[in-house]
RNA sequence: CGCGGGAUGGAGCAGUCUGGCAGCUCGUCGGGCUCAUAACCCGAAGGUCGGAGGUUCAAAUCCUCCUCCCGCAA
């Protein structure tokens, strides 16, 4: 059971160490795109093209989706990014148990969203874990876990991609173990548990009052979904500008909290935020593609003084 | 038929409404100046204006169709 593309390596794994998957369940195919096309999700198209049964029920809680899975009659069910919650009902269908790949170290940041709060927070170290599902969020107990640093300039996007193929590593490890009956669970220690909400779009807003650090840390926490972005007020309204990348310059602040204190094309984008001044390196105005804001400068003016952010 | 923006030398753009010399800010290459350069001066190369068809004396510009890219929304 997963969705996105953080789920497909699971799914490849256990396909290539010979596992039976009897069938995969996932999201609903969902209006996308610029038309307003029915597209499948990244797992649905890997499971089709390996010749095994998709299921995607609207609620897999209801009746309809309890039918489903209990006519694939599976050993061990295994989830990653599913998004939907399992009953009781559910978890109770497969003999060995539901397995669960979650990106972060449990019991941090349990939710949605593991891989972009560990970022946002400023971790340096996340990881991924297995762990028998319950019916809690992400509550269930521990089997295996893997950690690794979180890289300087990475971004959620780049590190999903490194923690999905972590995690099926770790996955098929886990059912091996499983196996061999080694697997050992543990509690997770709920008092020190951390949990946030999913992304939001709004959760991309950059408050120019904070510190560069913590600034960078949402830009890279929130890229390439839902991207970090900030407002700039002018003749033909309010625009919203995407940072996708910035440095941090030394020394303290040349102007107010988002004032744009350098537009030019040779000296970059600057603008002053809680605790410095930062170069906007990689920026996307509405309408047109990601590019480098120096690039952006060559072809159209931003004036400086004004300031980002405010209405 | 969800809404919208776009494709013009290597990069980013203007020019399109109102058809009439291919332009701007850079970059690149060559030369000069300077203790020095994100500086300045001189010079040069580099474009089938996304593609096809049509209208016209004349199309980047007007008409028709196509391809590709992107924002919103999900």
């Amino acid at each position: 059971m997963g969705t996105p593309d953080f789920a497909v390596p699971s799914l490849r794994a256990l396909l290539e160490n010979g596992y039976d998957v009897v069938g995969v369940f996932c999201q609903p195919d969902r209006p996308k795109g610029r038309g307003h096309k029915l597209a499948a999700c990244p797992v649905k198209e890997l499971a089709v093209s390996a010749g095994i049964p998709v299921f995607q029920p609207e609620r897999i809680k209801r009746a309809e989706g309890v039918e489903m899975l209990k006519s694939c009659a599976p050993d061990l069910c295994v989830t990653a990014a599913f998004g939907q919650l399992l009953s009781q009902e559910i978890l109770d269908i497969p003999p060995l148990g539901t397995i669960n790949v979650h990106s972060s170290l449990l019991p941090l940041h349990r939710g949605s969203a593991p891989i972009n709060w560990s970022i946002i927070k400023g971790d340096q170290v996340t990881g991924v874990t297995t762990m028998f599902t319950d019916k809690g969020m992400d509550t269930g107990d521990i089997l295996l876990m893997r950690e690794t640093p979180i890289g300087e300039k990475e971004n959620a996007g780049e590190l999903s991609d490194r923690l999905a193929d972590m995690g099926a590593q770790l996955l098929i490890e886990t059912i091996r173990e499983l196996e061999k009956g080694t697997l050992r669970r543990i509690p997770q220690d709920h008092d020190k548990a951390t949990y946030e909400p999913k992304m939001d779009k709004e959760l991309g807003r950059i408050d120019w009052t904070k510190p560069a650090r913590e600034i960078d840390w949402l830009i890279r926490g929130a890229t390439p979904w839902p991207g970090a972005f900030t407002t700039l007020a002018g003749d033909a309204g309010e625009q919203t500008i995407k940072v996708f990348e910035l440095v941090l310059r030394e020394g303290n602040p040349a102007g107010q909290p988002g004032e744009i204190v350098t537009a030019d094309a040779k000296m970059g984008l600057v603008v002053s935020c809680g605790d410095c001044d930062v170069e906007l390196l990689t920026i996307q105005m509405p309408g047109a593609k990601r590019m480098n804001a120096k690039d952006y400068l060559r072809g159209h003016t931003i004036d400086t003084g004004v300031c980002l952010g405010k209405a």
